[in-house]
DNA sequence: GCGCTGAGACCGACCGGTCGGTCTGTTCTA
DNA sequence: TAGAACAGACCGACCGGTCGGTCTCAGCGC
């Protein structure tokens, strides 16, 4: 973020993607990524305080990016309804634009024990608690039914991060196609009406 | 399954279960098992070749069960659309039933590396071959929207893992809460009719 | 009844390898 | 030339798995 631009530092921490989005946390050892990366043990620890820390830094990275990404786009639109829109595109954007992070992020970065599963929750909940704000501000001024937002957020979550780890492993509903279907699905599930669907993407008649 | 009902094998199932599901794969040592379950290193690998093996045998189990209790249900019922529901019930009650293992097969089983990995898809596509199969089931027969059921089925995956996962993790959108939420969400989604939806589940009118 | 035996169930000390992390340098650079 | 940046040998803890042994008990000849 800061110190970005150290050569080494960075090599070290583009093996590091590569194995931990590959082979998980535990499959990696650190002269993986010292091999990979063409370096030494002693640049590694040199850079980085632990192998652990490498990696929770790397799934900090990532969210703080989807955050910023976000939360800039979700300012440039009015309505609540348009917001929960554009967040949803957003939010594929970034995966399809980081998906080795995002596979860090979404698979790799769970079950690794109770330390890194506390993490992993605190920054899920944070991306749940601005879905379901923004569901809570669409069903206020909007005509949409009044539903359980909360669990709507979650179901939201849930089913986003599904679609993406598909597609991460598999390449498989390319985004063009997933978009749009998730789009009205999820649009859907809380009451928002089919012309209103309609409206809210008309440059996705391709 | 079949020699299920060895005590010493139980005790070493039932602490592995704990441990798993507690503190994850690579957290619980096998001495940890042991320790929990009274017995010894000569006893778990008598019972069991190795920790691996243990391990994938309590995610086999649960599918197992899952599926069973799926197939059982969804036979029972005649129309699409009220298939598609009472799985919905099936599995959320089967969830509610194993908590730990449901934690264990959700959670712990992720983010293990590549082995695991592959196994873990396998089974994860099954059940989302399933929900595709009766949303397709539902789309043909049904009025409900022609939709982009493969998109759908995963985002039904994730959207009910999800929900399950936070109640696993903080019991708190008790089942009684969550089941009909979520019941209104995904119905919704593939576009039921609210009038489908009510008619669908009389009894939760509490 | 009684000793013998052998197999199943279980015990726990121990082994061998792995891997995160350290430490003693060496090289580069300002 | 001082200190930052890096190299890589090395350490020690940990942990899955093994292996020789013990205990129990059913079967069996006498």
């Amino acid at each position: 973020m800061s110190k970005s631009t150290n050569p080494t530092r960075q090599r070290i921490l583009d093996a590091a993607v590569e194995r931990f989005a590959n082979n998980g946390y535990h499959d990696t050892s650190v002269a993986d990524i010292v091999d990979d990366s063409g370096t030494s043990k002693g640049a590694v620890y040199f850079h980085f305080p632990s192998k652990q820390d490498i990696f929770l830094g790397l799934v900090d990275h990532f969210a703080t990016i989807l955050e910023d990404r976000l939360s800039e786009a979700i300012a440039q639109e009015e309505s609540g309804v348009r917001r929960v829109n554009v967040a949803l595109s957003v939010c594929l954007e970034t995966f399809a634009a980081y998906k080795k992070l995002a596979k860090i992020f979404l698979i790799q970065a769970t079950g690794l024990g109770t330390v890194f599963e506390e993490k992993r929750r605190e920054i899920h909940k944070r991306f749940i608690d601005v879905i379901q704000r923004h569901l809570d501000e669409a069903v206020q001024e909007g005509d949409l039914l009044t539903i359980d937002t909360e669990i709507a957020a979650y179901a939201w979550m849930g089913a986003i991060n599904e679609v993406v780890i598909e597609w991460v492993y598999t390449g498989h509903p390319e985004p063009a196609r997933a978009l749009p279907a998730l789009q009205n699905i999820l649009l859907r599930s809380i009451g928002v009406s089919e012309e209103q669907i309609q409206q809210l993407d008309p440059n996705a008649n391709k």
